[in-house]
DNA sequence: TAGATTGTTAATCGATTAACAATC
DNA sequence: TAGATTGTTAATCGATTAACAATC
Protein backbone atom coordinates (compact mmCIF):
# COMPACT_ATOMS: atom_id res chain seq x y z
CA UNK A 1 0.00 0.00 0.00
CA UNK A 2 1.30 3.81 -1.24
CA UNK A 3 2.07 5.82 2.41
CA UNK A 4 -0.37 8.95 1.82
CA UNK A 5 1.94 11.55 1.31
CA UNK A 6 1.29 15.00 3.68
CA UNK A 7 1.34 18.41 2.32
CA UNK A 8 3.89 20.00 4.44
CA UNK A 9 1.78 22.98 4.91
CA UNK A 10 -0.49 20.59 6.92
CA UNK A 11 2.32 19.79 8.84
CA UNK A 12 3.46 23.03 9.58
CA UNK A 13 -0.10 23.32 11.44
CA UNK A 14 0.39 20.27 13.70
CA UNK A 15 2.32 22.08 15.97
CA UNK A 16 -0.58 25.38 16.53
CA UNK A 17 -2.97 22.73 16.91
CA UNK A 18 -0.99 20.37 19.45
CA UNK A 19 0.13 23.94 21.92
CA UNK A 20 -3.28 25.06 21.65
CA UNK A 21 -4.75 21.55 22.86
CA UNK A 22 -2.39 21.76 26.04
CA UNK A 23 -3.56 24.89 26.11
CA UNK A 24 -7.32 24.07 26.65
CA UNK A 25 -5.70 21.10 28.89
CA UNK A 26 -4.22 23.71 30.97
CA UNK A 27 -6.92 25.04 31.48
CA UNK A 28 -8.72 21.79 32.68
CA UNK A 29 -10.54 20.75 29.48
CA UNK A 30 -11.63 17.62 28.15
CA UNK A 31 -13.39 17.86 24.82
CA UNK A 32 -13.38 20.77 21.97
CA UNK A 33 -14.78 20.89 18.92
CA UNK A 34 -13.10 21.73 15.20
CA UNK A 35 -15.06 25.04 15.39
CA UNK A 36 -13.81 25.97 18.62
CA UNK A 37 -9.91 25.02 17.80
CA UNK A 38 -10.81 27.24 14.34
CA UNK A 39 -11.64 30.23 16.54
CA UNK A 40 -8.97 30.07 19.11
CA UNK A 41 -6.71 29.91 15.88
CA UNK A 42 -8.11 32.05 12.87
CA UNK A 43 -8.65 28.75 10.66
CA UNK A 44 -11.75 26.73 9.51
CA UNK A 45 -13.20 24.27 10.92
CA UNK A 46 -13.43 22.78 7.83
CA UNK A 47 -9.77 22.70 7.18
CA UNK A 48 -8.70 21.56 10.94
CA UNK A 49 -11.22 18.51 10.16
CA UNK A 50 -9.42 17.76 6.97
CA UNK A 51 -5.77 18.07 8.20
CA UNK A 52 -6.77 15.74 11.29
CA UNK A 53 -8.68 13.51 9.22
CA UNK A 54 -4.72 13.21 7.01
CA UNK A 55 -3.82 11.13 10.07
CA UNK A 56 -6.88 8.90 11.50
CA UNK A 57 -10.21 9.61 12.91
CA UNK A 58 -9.68 11.31 16.04
CA UNK A 59 -13.06 12.82 16.76
CA UNK A 60 -16.37 11.08 17.64
CA UNK A 61 -19.33 12.43 15.71
CA UNK A 62 -22.17 14.71 17.73
CA UNK A 63 -18.96 15.04 20.44
CA UNK A 64 -15.99 16.40 19.12
CA UNK A 65 -12.36 15.75 19.97
CA UNK A 66 -11.19 14.21 22.91
CA UNK A 67 -8.28 16.77 24.21
CA UNK A 68 -5.46 14.60 25.88
CA UNK A 69 -6.31 11.58 22.95
CA UNK A 70 -5.90 14.31 20.35
CA UNK A 71 -3.07 15.38 22.08
CA UNK A 72 -1.07 11.56 22.82
CA UNK A 73 -1.92 11.41 18.73
CA UNK A 74 -0.07 14.64 17.80
CA UNK A 75 2.56 14.14 20.14
CA UNK A 76 3.13 10.32 18.41
CA UNK A 77 2.69 11.74 14.50
CA UNK A 78 5.32 14.71 15.52
CA UNK A 79 7.60 12.22 17.26
CA UNK A 80 7.65 14.50 20.13
CA UNK A 81 7.00 11.67 22.53
CA UNK A 82 9.94 11.64 23.85
CA UNK A 83 12.42 14.74 24.05
CA UNK A 84 15.08 15.47 21.84
CA UNK A 85 18.57 16.58 22.73
CA UNK A 86 19.12 19.98 21.09
CA UNK A 87 22.52 21.69 20.98
CA UNK A 88 22.81 25.20 20.54
CA UNK A 89 25.68 27.11 18.17
CA UNK A 90 26.89 30.08 18.69
CA UNK A 91 26.97 31.79 22.48
CA UNK A 92 25.65 35.29 21.68
CA UNK A 93 22.53 36.49 22.49
CA UNK A 94 19.90 35.00 20.95
CA UNK A 95 22.42 31.62 21.80
CA UNK A 96 22.31 32.42 25.64
CA UNK A 97 18.70 32.62 25.28
CA UNK A 98 17.61 29.99 24.22
CA UNK A 99 20.04 28.22 26.51
CA UNK A 100 17.83 30.03 29.41
CA UNK A 101 14.62 29.46 27.30
CA UNK A 102 11.79 28.17 29.44
CA UNK A 103 9.39 27.23 26.44
CA UNK A 104 10.82 24.15 25.01
CA UNK A 105 9.96 22.35 28.46
CA UNK A 106 6.89 19.95 27.66
CA UNK A 107 7.01 20.71 24.20
CA UNK A 108 9.72 18.04 23.35
CA UNK A 109 12.90 19.89 23.53
CA UNK A 110 15.71 19.79 25.97
CA UNK A 111 18.70 22.21 25.50
CA UNK A 112 21.95 19.96 26.15
CA UNK A 113 24.78 21.79 25.05
CA UNK A 114 26.23 25.32 23.60
CA UNK A 115 29.26 25.89 21.32
CA UNK A 116 31.14 28.85 20.63
CA UNK A 117 34.45 29.89 18.83
CA UNK A 118 35.16 32.98 20.98
CA UNK A 119 38.28 31.97 23.13
CA UNK A 120 37.06 34.43 26.04
CA UNK A 121 33.65 32.45 25.95
CA UNK A 122 34.58 28.84 25.23
CA UNK A 123 34.65 27.40 29.11
CA UNK A 124 32.04 30.22 30.55
CA UNK A 125 28.99 28.86 32.13
CA UNK A 126 25.63 30.14 30.76
CA UNK A 127 22.34 28.78 31.43
CA UNK A 128 23.83 26.02 33.21
CA UNK A 129 26.36 24.89 30.76
CA UNK A 130 29.36 25.31 29.77
CA UNK A 131 30.44 26.51 26.67
CA UNK A 132 32.33 24.28 24.49
CA UNK A 133 34.90 24.85 21.34
CA UNK A 134 33.25 25.05 18.28
CA UNK A 135 36.72 23.19 17.03
CA UNK A 136 35.27 20.21 19.06
CA UNK A 137 31.30 20.52 17.25
CA UNK A 138 31.34 17.47 15.16
CA UNK A 139 33.14 14.99 17.12
CA UNK A 140 31.02 15.71 20.43
CA UNK A 141 28.08 15.82 19.10
CA UNK A 142 28.74 12.95 16.63
CA UNK A 143 29.03 10.68 19.94
CA UNK A 144 26.30 12.16 21.56
CA UNK A 145 22.10 11.41 20.31
CA UNK A 146 22.04 14.86 19.39
CA UNK A 147 19.96 15.41 15.94
CA UNK A 148 19.04 18.93 15.86
CA UNK A 149 20.60 22.27 16.41
CA UNK A 150 19.91 25.88 16.56
CA UNK A 151 22.16 28.19 14.81
CA UNK A 152 22.94 31.18 16.01
CA UNK A 153 26.35 32.45 14.42
CA UNK A 154 27.25 35.14 11.91
CA UNK A 155 25.83 35.02 8.06
CA UNK A 156 29.24 34.93 7.21
CA UNK A 157 29.86 31.51 9.72
CA UNK A 158 26.45 29.86 9.04
CA UNK A 159 27.04 28.20 6.02
CA UNK A 160 30.40 26.16 6.89
CA UNK A 161 28.87 25.26 10.77
CA UNK A 162 25.77 23.89 9.63
CA UNK A 163 28.16 21.53 7.06
CA UNK A 164 30.09 20.71 10.31
CA UNK A 165 26.80 19.88 11.68
CA UNK A 166 25.26 17.80 8.84
CA UNK A 167 28.78 16.01 9.16
CA UNK A 168 28.08 15.39 13.12
CA UNK A 169 25.02 13.53 12.40
CA UNK A 170 22.53 16.68 13.12
CA UNK A 171 19.46 16.51 10.57
CA UNK A 172 17.04 18.93 11.98
CA UNK A 173 18.19 22.52 11.84
CA UNK A 174 16.13 25.44 13.56
CA UNK A 175 18.70 28.53 11.95
CA UNK A 176 18.70 32.05 13.44
CA UNK A 177 21.34 33.20 11.12
CA UNK A 178 20.18 35.60 7.95
CA UNK A 179 20.95 33.48 5.32
CA UNK A 180 19.61 30.43 3.13
CA UNK A 181 21.78 26.98 3.77
CA UNK A 182 22.23 25.13 1.04
CA UNK A 183 22.19 21.42 2.59
CA UNK A 184 21.86 17.84 1.03
CA UNK A 185 17.90 17.52 0.58
CA UNK A 186 17.63 15.17 3.44
CA UNK A 187 18.57 17.79 6.22
CA UNK A 188 15.22 19.80 7.80
CA UNK A 189 15.96 23.10 8.32
CA UNK A 190 13.72 26.33 9.24
CA UNK A 191 14.02 30.15 9.20
CA UNK A 192 14.01 32.60 12.04
CA UNK A 193 15.02 35.99 10.92
CA UNK A 194 13.01 39.09 12.66
CA UNK A 195 14.00 41.84 10.21
CA UNK A 196 12.39 39.63 7.51
CA UNK A 197 8.86 38.76 9.51
CA UNK A 198 9.03 42.61 10.35
CA UNK A 199 9.10 43.45 6.73
CA UNK A 200 6.62 40.62 5.50
CA UNK A 201 4.00 43.30 7.69
CA UNK A 202 5.81 46.56 6.99
CA UNK A 203 4.66 45.91 3.39
CA UNK A 204 0.74 46.72 4.51
CA UNK A 205 1.67 49.81 6.88
CA UNK B 1 -8.45 50.86 -12.09
CA UNK B 2 -8.41 48.09 -9.60
CA UNK B 3 -5.29 47.78 -7.54
CA UNK B 4 -3.64 44.60 -7.96
CA UNK B 5 -4.01 42.41 -5.18
CA UNK B 6 -0.57 41.00 -4.23
CA UNK B 7 -0.68 37.25 -2.97
CA UNK B 8 0.53 37.16 0.69
CA UNK B 9 3.07 34.50 0.37
CA UNK B 10 4.61 37.00 -2.52
CA UNK B 11 4.84 39.56 0.02
CA UNK B 12 6.39 37.14 2.13
CA UNK B 13 9.34 36.11 -0.02
CA UNK B 14 9.92 39.46 -1.01
CA UNK B 15 12.10 40.05 2.67
CA UNK B 16 14.09 36.96 1.37
CA UNK B 17 14.70 38.50 -1.85
CA UNK B 18 16.10 41.95 -0.60
CA UNK B 19 18.21 40.31 1.86
CA UNK B 20 19.90 37.81 -0.48
CA UNK B 21 20.36 41.00 -3.35
CA UNK B 22 21.67 42.92 -0.23
CA UNK B 23 24.15 40.29 0.67
CA UNK B 24 25.09 39.95 -3.46
CA UNK B 25 26.08 43.90 -3.47
CA UNK B 26 27.74 43.13 -0.14
CA UNK B 27 30.09 41.08 -1.86
CA UNK B 28 30.61 43.95 -5.10
CA UNK B 29 27.80 42.12 -7.28
CA UNK B 30 26.08 44.52 -9.50
CA UNK B 31 24.01 42.14 -11.62
CA UNK B 32 22.26 39.22 -10.91
CA UNK B 33 19.76 36.65 -12.75
CA UNK B 34 16.74 35.48 -11.76
CA UNK B 35 18.57 31.58 -12.48
CA UNK B 36 20.70 32.84 -9.47
CA UNK B 37 18.68 33.98 -7.24
CA UNK B 38 17.36 30.98 -7.35
CA UNK B 39 19.89 28.49 -6.67
CA UNK B 40 21.13 30.67 -3.77
CA UNK B 41 17.00 30.57 -2.59
CA UNK B 42 15.88 26.43 -3.52
CA UNK B 43 13.38 28.81 -5.33
CA UNK B 44 12.64 28.43 -8.96
CA UNK B 45 13.69 31.28 -11.30
CA UNK B 46 10.49 31.38 -12.80
CA UNK B 47 8.78 32.39 -10.02
CA UNK B 48 11.32 34.53 -8.37
CA UNK B 49 10.31 36.56 -12.23
CA UNK B 50 6.52 35.93 -12.05
CA UNK B 51 7.01 37.48 -8.09
CA UNK B 52 8.95 40.63 -9.52
CA UNK B 53 6.93 41.24 -11.99
CA UNK B 54 3.09 41.74 -10.45
CA UNK B 55 4.97 44.89 -9.05
CA UNK B 56 6.48 45.88 -12.22
CA UNK B 57 9.55 45.41 -14.88
CA UNK B 58 12.45 45.34 -12.90
CA UNK B 59 15.01 43.47 -15.25
CA UNK B 60 16.69 43.57 -18.70
CA UNK B 61 16.12 41.08 -20.85
CA UNK B 62 19.51 39.25 -22.21
CA UNK B 63 20.89 40.86 -18.92
CA UNK B 64 19.17 39.99 -15.77
CA UNK B 65 18.77 42.36 -12.59
CA UNK B 66 20.51 45.67 -11.53
CA UNK B 67 21.19 44.80 -8.02
CA UNK B 68 21.70 48.18 -6.18
CA UNK B 69 17.85 49.40 -8.21
CA UNK B 70 16.26 45.76 -7.45
CA UNK B 71 16.95 46.47 -3.90
CA UNK B 72 15.76 49.87 -4.05
CA UNK B 73 12.68 49.12 -5.24
CA UNK B 74 12.25 46.44 -3.22
CA UNK B 75 12.81 48.47 -0.23
CA UNK B 76 10.02 51.17 -1.60
CA UNK B 77 7.57 48.21 -1.73
CA UNK B 78 8.32 46.76 1.39
CA UNK B 79 8.16 50.35 3.09
CA UNK B 80 11.85 49.90 4.45
CA UNK B 81 13.02 53.34 2.76
CA UNK B 82 12.70 55.09 6.18
CA UNK B 83 14.00 52.96 9.80
CA UNK B 84 11.03 51.94 12.31
CA UNK B 85 11.05 52.63 15.46
CA UNK B 86 9.98 49.18 17.63
CA UNK B 87 9.05 48.48 21.28
CA UNK B 88 10.10 45.37 22.53
CA UNK B 89 7.34 44.20 25.86
CA UNK B 90 8.67 42.05 27.95
CA UNK B 91 12.61 42.24 29.64
CA UNK B 92 13.23 38.68 29.88
CA UNK B 93 16.14 37.05 27.74
CA UNK B 94 14.23 37.23 24.61
CA UNK B 95 13.48 40.71 25.33
CA UNK B 96 16.98 41.24 26.12
CA UNK B 97 18.11 39.64 23.06
CA UNK B 98 16.10 41.97 20.58
CA UNK B 99 17.61 45.09 22.02
CA UNK B 100 20.55 44.44 21.42
CA UNK B 101 20.63 42.62 17.90
CA UNK B 102 22.68 43.72 15.27
CA UNK B 103 20.49 41.86 12.97
CA UNK B 104 17.83 45.50 12.16
CA UNK B 105 20.70 47.25 11.04
CA UNK B 106 20.27 48.27 6.91
CA UNK B 107 17.07 46.52 7.20
CA UNK B 108 14.62 49.11 8.18
CA UNK B 109 14.35 49.05 11.97
CA UNK B 110 15.31 50.17 15.23
CA UNK B 111 14.46 49.40 18.43
CA UNK B 112 13.68 52.42 20.72
CA UNK B 113 12.06 50.89 23.77
CA UNK B 114 11.82 48.28 25.88
CA UNK B 115 8.81 47.33 28.89
CA UNK B 116 8.44 44.96 31.94
CA UNK B 117 6.34 45.07 34.41
CA UNK B 118 8.41 43.47 37.02
CA UNK B 119 9.75 46.22 39.82
CA UNK B 120 13.03 45.27 39.73
CA UNK B 121 13.47 45.57 36.23
CA UNK B 122 12.07 49.09 35.69
CA UNK B 123 14.92 51.64 35.47
CA UNK B 124 17.33 49.32 34.98
CA UNK B 125 19.17 49.42 31.91
CA UNK B 126 19.25 47.24 28.57
CA UNK B 127 21.23 47.44 25.74
CA UNK B 128 20.83 51.20 25.85
CA UNK B 129 17.61 51.89 26.74
CA UNK B 130 16.22 52.45 30.50
CA UNK B 131 13.85 49.29 31.37
CA UNK B 132 10.13 51.19 30.87
CA UNK B 133 6.98 50.43 33.27
CA UNK B 134 4.02 48.60 31.48
CA UNK B 135 1.62 50.55 33.12
CA UNK B 136 2.78 53.67 31.06
CA UNK B 137 2.49 51.28 27.76
CA UNK B 138 -0.20 52.92 25.95
CA UNK B 139 0.50 56.89 27.03
CA UNK B 140 4.09 55.99 26.19
CA UNK B 141 3.69 54.37 22.51
CA UNK B 142 1.23 56.31 21.86
CA UNK B 143 2.97 59.44 21.97
CA UNK B 144 5.69 58.51 20.30
CA UNK B 145 6.06 57.65 16.48
CA UNK B 146 6.40 53.74 16.90
CA UNK B 147 4.11 51.10 15.10
CA UNK B 148 5.43 48.17 15.47
CA UNK B 149 6.22 45.85 18.31
CA UNK B 150 7.52 43.29 19.24
CA UNK B 151 6.11 40.68 21.91
CA UNK B 152 8.05 38.79 24.39
CA UNK B 153 5.33 38.05 27.53
CA UNK B 154 4.71 35.04 28.78
CA UNK B 155 1.69 33.23 26.79
CA UNK B 156 -0.90 34.30 29.50
CA UNK B 157 0.02 38.18 29.31
CA UNK B 158 0.16 38.18 25.72
CA UNK B 159 -3.42 38.90 24.45
CA UNK B 160 -3.75 41.45 27.27
CA UNK B 161 -0.55 43.31 26.24
CA UNK B 162 -0.98 43.20 22.31
CA UNK B 163 -4.50 44.53 22.99
CA UNK B 164 -2.52 47.51 25.25
CA UNK B 165 -0.50 48.05 21.83
CA UNK B 166 -3.13 48.36 19.58
CA UNK B 167 -4.53 50.73 22.21
CA UNK B 168 -1.85 52.70 21.82
CA UNK B 169 -1.79 52.69 17.99
CA UNK B 170 1.05 49.86 17.04
CA UNK B 171 -0.33 48.37 13.69
CA UNK B 172 2.62 45.13 13.65
CA UNK B 173 3.22 42.74 16.25
CA UNK B 174 6.46 40.37 15.99
CA UNK B 175 4.82 37.67 18.41
CA UNK B 176 7.21 36.09 20.43
CA UNK B 177 4.58 34.73 22.96
CA UNK B 178 3.76 30.70 21.98
CA UNK B 179 0.02 31.88 21.56
CA UNK B 180 -2.43 32.67 18.70
CA UNK B 181 -3.16 36.56 19.34
CA UNK B 182 -7.12 38.09 18.35
CA UNK B 183 -6.81 41.11 17.44
CA UNK B 184 -8.63 43.72 14.64
CA UNK B 185 -8.05 42.57 11.30
CA UNK B 186 -6.25 45.34 10.52
CA UNK B 187 -3.50 44.26 12.50
CA UNK B 188 -0.61 42.87 11.26
CA UNK B 189 0.85 39.85 13.45
CA UNK B 190 3.85 37.38 12.85
CA UNK B 191 4.91 34.04 14.96
CA UNK B 192 8.13 33.40 15.94
CA UNK B 193 7.65 30.13 18.47
CA UNK B 194 11.03 27.80 18.16
CA UNK B 195 9.21 24.76 19.41
CA UNK B 196 6.56 25.17 16.67
CA UNK B 197 9.59 25.36 14.33
CA UNK B 198 11.07 22.38 15.64
CA UNK B 199 8.16 19.92 16.02
CA UNK B 200 7.56 20.83 12.05
CA UNK B 201 10.86 19.17 11.43
CA UNK B 202 10.96 16.21 13.85
CA UNK B 203 7.62 15.00 12.02
CA UNK B 204 10.25 14.30 9.23
CA UNK B 205 13.12 12.50 11.93
C1' DT C 1 -34.83 8.89 18.32
C1' DA C 2 -33.26 13.66 17.70
C1' DG C 3 -29.47 16.56 17.70
C1' DA C 4 -24.90 17.45 16.83
C1' DT C 5 -20.40 17.14 14.91
C1' DT C 6 -17.06 14.56 12.49
C1' DG C 7 -15.06 12.63 8.18
C1' DT C 8 -15.10 13.01 3.29
C1' DT C 9 -16.33 14.35 -1.28
C1' DA C 10 -16.39 17.40 -5.04
C1' DA C 11 -16.08 22.02 -6.46
C1' DT C 12 -13.67 26.16 -6.12
C1' DC C 13 -9.93 28.78 -5.54
C1' DG C 14 -5.08 29.92 -5.72
C1' DA C 15 -0.07 29.03 -6.61
C1' DT C 16 3.56 27.12 -9.34
C1' DT C 17 5.70 25.77 -13.49
C1' DA C 18 6.97 25.25 -18.27
C1' DA C 19 7.36 27.34 -22.39
C1' DC C 20 8.05 31.00 -25.39
C1' DA C 21 7.38 35.65 -27.30
C1' DA C 22 9.32 40.01 -26.42
C1' DT C 23 13.26 42.60 -26.18
C1' DC C 24 17.66 44.19 -24.61
C1' DT D 1 22.52 40.45 -35.90
C1' DA D 2 22.96 36.60 -32.58
C1' DG D 3 22.62 35.36 -28.00
C1' DA D 4 20.61 35.68 -23.74
C1' DT D 5 17.27 36.55 -20.22
C1' DT D 6 13.17 38.75 -18.83
C1' DG D 7 8.08 39.17 -18.66
C1' DT D 8 3.91 36.74 -19.45
C1' DT D 9 0.70 33.25 -20.81
C1' DA D 10 -1.63 29.03 -20.26
C1' DA D 11 -1.50 24.61 -18.25
C1' DT D 12 -0.72 22.02 -14.29
C1' DC D 13 -0.63 21.23 -9.75
C1' DG D 14 -2.09 21.74 -5.04
C1' DA D 15 -4.85 23.73 -1.13
C1' DT D 16 -9.11 25.34 0.74
C1' DT D 17 -13.94 25.40 1.29
C1' DA D 18 -18.76 24.20 1.29
C1' DA D 19 -21.86 20.79 1.77
C1' DC D 20 -23.59 16.66 3.43
C1' DA D 21 -23.58 11.69 4.49
C1' DA D 22 -22.07 9.02 8.25
C1' DT D 23 -22.41 8.18 12.87
C1' DC D 24 -22.03 8.92 17.73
Amino acid sequence: MAEKVIPDIVVARLPIYLRTLQQLKAEGRNITLSQELGEMLGISAAQIRKDLSLFGEFGKQGTGYNISYLIDRLCEILNVGKEWEVAVIGAGDIGSALVSYQGFANRGFRVNMIFDKNPEKIGTKLGGFFVKNSDDLVETIRSSEIKIAMLTVPAENAQEVAEKLVEAGVKAILNYAPIYLKLPSDIRVQYIDPSVHLQHMTYYL
